[in-house]
DNA sequence: AGCGATCGGGCAAGCGCTTTCCATCACTCG
DNA sequence: CGAGTGATGGAAAGCGCTTGCCCGATCGCT
């Protein structure tokens, strides 16, 4: 095997390195030269999609391993008009489910898995600030990211929404994979292959509802989330739709006991106050996820009711802690595992968009020990 | 103003788009062509660092404005040889302490605020796998991040070690910034500007080992992290000096009521029913980290063991749900947000290194429920 | 008024890769 | 046996930006 010199260029290059006193970066062309072929050829046996003979390849694949050859990303996105990279926005990584939901996806990209399966997630923390979410999202266009995974989390006003389809459907346009998690679909051109994962809220709360209905709960307190989220809306939705099978007319009672808050545990805590000092009777506490169902729970308890004797208290997520609360806390399992899983999948198109469009995934009622009978002799809020 | 018309080489590019029907991306030079100047103008006004008259800039401006004109990020990486990418190394964001860490960083590089902020968060959950620890960084060199923050997790064994040091100093070398979060220092060569931020795990432990002894245990099981990494052996390490300092003779007992265990709550169930199993008497357990002290306590409880009555459990870290276990947990707090908002001002630039290249934060014993003296009535495990 | 210094801005050379178009070469078929 | 046909691999044109170098104009000073 015939190994050829460096050209007048890397030469060049590599002086400069050696003055200054660091090695460059293995290019391309250096491959090529030890190879003995052209860097044309080099990229083809990196990327496939192009016949390379066996006995080339191999030359190729051993000038690269000898190298220690690393490719320059930039360059590779530059030229290719698309990156590696795939844009995740969550409300906050901090926040399990989302970290939940992030670290599956972020591992389902499988990066450092053989073959093409380079992709590296960037997370984007946008606070619930649809500006965020749209500054992101030009920062992501900007770099021409190969995917965007928008989740749950920002307030969905029509002007945010119009300024985000706008971005949403260039990028996609451009060849940028959208997948919107656990998120309303966007008003898009029908022809954009935007994927939608959506989770069944309303159906779990349906039967979480049930479930505190059948135990004999008739005046279920309901802390549902900010306003404006479709996702507070579909728990809501749920919850009334079980209330009302059972009580077709006490849907006011109802409504007088349905609080909108955050989605922190001092929302649970502060409307959970509230909602004592107003005097107003209630059996049973839904939140709208777990985290705001501790924070109510730490409020009745302060309140000096005991759960669930007292009071049934129910979340909504199954997030880890939930079976570590006390008592363990009775709520709806979100499957953000696999809903990371599926994203990844069909952000790199690795998995096919279903027909239409969009996935919805069940949820789960968990029942454990925050929830009971409304007993007897129980002290009242 | 006068405008002049983009170039040819833009004509037939714009040309060629309208063709297939869809927009391409603004570039500089229809900036350029659109203000009147040259790309490079355009360019120095972008990024600043070089003098501009001021109407020339604001003519620039009002250009990138009325275009809507997006940089490429990956072309500009190309030709500055480094990019606006931050690697973030976690063990698995879903973890809360890994996602606090990295939630707090990421929005500590505030990417979407004004100026030259524009650093984006690449995270890699390494699931303690030192080969992916590796795999990843590589990517990162390959994407010419601007800087990478490596937080503890993967195992350190000497080899690892030694070859994370390699890629670590080679891309300190070619300007990216390194930090180390929660992990020992890396031997490299004095000279690379790698900082390294510590927390005071050995205090905390020692602190919390006190307290127990305070409130009179005298056998207290330890739970401790894998063996191998530096903040299981500086946990541990607090743990007994705290212990030997109250009884120089008793440190044998305690080493045959500790056991090494994974950093997740069944390793903290399963290594806490073994413990039981061997019927070696203990008033209070001390656990590697929140997580595992929880699979702890409920280890104890379904050995019909009561918390703190029977056995007092503290824990580490102090994660959020830590105040809302049953009871709430005794545990040490470790300064995760500082911690982030560090990493992401040394990982920036933003903050110079400090002397020395390491940072220590302190960590904070947090007293709650968890935590009592030993009763005299108390059922035995 | 004349001259060097300073400021502002243009030119153009890359950065390292992908990809289109071509040139070979070895065969196969009529 | 010449032309057609794949299968390979090379040459080279960019991708869109940064930046070193250089030039013209403006300015201050003697």
């Amino acid at each position: 095997m015939e190994v050829h010199t460096a050209d007048e260029t890397m030469a060049r290059t590599n002086g400069r390195a050696e003055e200054e006193g660091f090695e460059m970066a293995v290019t391309l062309a250096e491959v090529a030269a030890r190879a003995g072929v052209s860097s044309a050829t080099v990229s083809r046996v990196l990327n496939g999609g192009y016949p390379v003979a066996g006995g080339t390849r191999t030359r190729v694949e051993q000038a690269v391993e000898e190298l220690g050859y690393i490719a320059n990303a930039p360059a590779r996105a530059l030229a290719a008009a698309t990156s590696d990279l795939v844009g995740v926005l969550v409300h906050d990584v901090a926040d399990s489910f989302f970290g939940i939901l992030a670290g599956s996806l972020q591992s389902a990209l499988d990066p450092t898995g053989p073959g093409e399966a380079r992709r590296l997630a960037v997370v984007c923390n946008t606070a619930g600030d649809p500006a965020a979410e749209t500054a992101y999202l030009g920062l992501l266009e900007g770099q021409r990211a190969g995917g965007v995974v928008l989740t749950g989390g920002a307030a969905e006003n029509p002007d945010h929404t119009a300024a985000l389809a706008v971005r949403v459907s260039r990028m996609a346009a451009a060849g940028t994979r959208v997948v919107l998690c656990g998120r309303p679909p966007l008003p898009l051109p029908a022809a954009l292959p935007v994927a939608t994962i959506t989770f069944d809220d309303r159906g779990g709360a349906f039967r979480l509802a049930e479930h505190l209905m059948t135990l004999g709960h008739r005046h279920i307190a309901y802390l549902a989330g900010p306003p404006g989220l479709s996702t507070t809306r579909e728990r809501l939705a749920g919850h009334r739709a079980a209330l009302a099978r059972h009580d077709p007319a006490g849907s006011d009672a109802c409504a007088a006991l349905t609080v909108h808050a955050g989605f922190e545990r001092s929302a649970g805590y502060d409307a959970t106050r509230e909602l004592l000092r107003r005097g107003r009777p209630f059996t049973a506490v839904a939140a709208a996820n777990d985290t705001v169902a501790t924070g109510a729970a730490a409020a009745l308890r302060e309140a000096g009711l005991r759960i669930p004797e007292d009071v049934s208290v129910a979340g909504f997520d199954d997030l880890p802690f939930a079976v570590d609360t006390a008592p363990a806390l009775t709520t709806v399992r979100v499957p953000l595992r696999e809903a990371g899983l599926l994203a990844a999948q069909l952000v790199t198109g690795r998995r096919a968009l279903p027909p239409g469009g969009i996935t919805t995934l069940p949820t789960e009622l968990m029942v454990r020990g925050s929830t009971a009978p409304p007993t007897a002799g129980r002290r009242r809020p």
